[in-house]
DNA sequence: GTCGACAAGATTGTCAACAATTTTACTCGA
DNA sequence: TCGAGTAAAATTGTTGACAATCTTGTCGAC
């Protein structure tokens, strides 16, 4: 059907604008775009060998999903969250994943269990190698991967937008690293789901989040860029 | 914060897009836009008096909300719920109005109370009036409102697109509008906020949209197009 | 009479040039 | 040396025209 408008890439750099909301998105997830990153058009353009109209759609929806900045006439910033903004995205991680985790749990099949099972594996392995970026990134699609298994496109995507701001969040105030998501608490969920016991499921994810939540100074100064006119420059 | 870019509308007919799509919004929730309307083009710009550049923008942000269904060359077409996507819907709501409504309760100051209450007086005059189309967006605004009062934008954000998409399914599925959202399940958790009992206003709300979603019989039928110049167009 | 091919019209997608705004660099004066 | 003012450059926003695609209507063959 139509939906699959996929069709393979005519060229290798010609990428439809999903594609590239989705690797900036990584990107961000994977903090190799610190929050106050000019997203500048004509780079983006080389940078994914499109025309500059794709570019613009795909920095629109990035800022519908306040991932990105948009500043008229001023260009696209990556997304800095206030202290207020990170709490409203704890805040809704724990009202949402607590029920997606119990979801997984009543939906999961022998197949999506051994798949979470294999990438905690990997995971793990990330952490023994102090290979911080892998680390960051499979410990975000851990919680990504527990919400296909819920089986809820529409939550799924929620997941996916709240996973990406808390990377930015982290980015701007949690400083310490090794903590920042810790798989072993990853693998309780897990058991949860080799269990069966939705509940307990809920239980382990909401004290996870706190957990996260708590490693992160909200009151510590942004770290990254600052926007030097607006604070010197004030008059 | 970026809100800014709000300054007066420099004519009375030049819209943001942000104000197209909240207006697109509106019809969709008073049902005024039936699933599977064809949203041509030159006729919003015609409605709205803007150029094709901000109609067309505005139409990406409503795909990206799964609003619209933006098939490549053929159009924008209001988004025709299936029934899996419903289950979705009501899934995701059930997940997080809850939790909305226990932060509303923990949150509410006084003003906030006597504004829903003056809402909900609203609603029962629609619903004694038999002003189908109010009722039906008074008893959405309710949804909404309470989030508001929750105090988080992200779950405002949600829950404005739950309720709107919502709306989509009962004008595809469900018929009867008068049970659609019975306003005394609204009273009651109104006056769980003025007891301050958060966990019976969760209860609520989970049973109050477990209502709506069994009075929501799934089968579907087709929907007629409407006149959009006519409908916008103030004039 | 029905089906299929074909052409005309309409609608959407894309691109390039232009306008508006911001940022940067430079000069001048205190 | 520092600051203000101004011009140049760069970047973003918008418009219009053109290309590609789909829809509609018509004609002809079976």
């Amino acid at each position: 059907m139509e939906s699959v408008a996929e069709k393979p890439a005519r060229r290798d750099r010609g990428q439809s604008e999903d594609a590239i909301v989705e690797r900036i998105f990584e990107a961000v997830i994977e903090q190799r775009l610190p929050p106050g990153t000019k997203l500048s058009e004509s780079a983006l353009c080389e940078a994914f060998g499109v025309g500059r109209m794709r570019i613009r759609r795909s920095l629109l929806l990035l800022a519908s999903r306040d991932i990105v900045d948009l500043q008229s006439n001023r260009g696209a910033y990556v997304s800095s969250p206030t202290p207020e903004q990170a709490r409203e995205v704890f805040e809704a991680r724990r009202s949402i994943e607590p029920n997606v985790a119990r979801l997984a749990v009543e939906r999961a099949a022998a197949p999506d269990i051994e798949a979470l099972a294999q990438h905690l594996r990997q995971e793990s392995l990330a952490h023994a190698d102090g290979d911080r970026r892998r680390a960051i990134r499979l410990s975000g699609a851990f919680h990504v991967k527990l919400a296909e298994i819920a089986g809820n496109a529409i939550m799924l995507r929620m997941v996916k937008e709240l996973v990406t701001r808390t990377s930015l969040i982290i980015g701007m105030f949690g400083a310490s690293l090794a903590a920042s998501c810790p798989d072993d608490e990853h693998q309780n969920i897990l058991r949860t789901l080799e269990a069966r016991d939705p509940e307990t499921a809920a239980d382990l994810m909401r004290e996870h989040l706190r957990h996260i939540e708590a490693q992160i100074d909200l009151t510590a100064e942004p770290a990254a860029n600052v926007d030097l006119v607006t604070l010197f420059k004030p008059s």
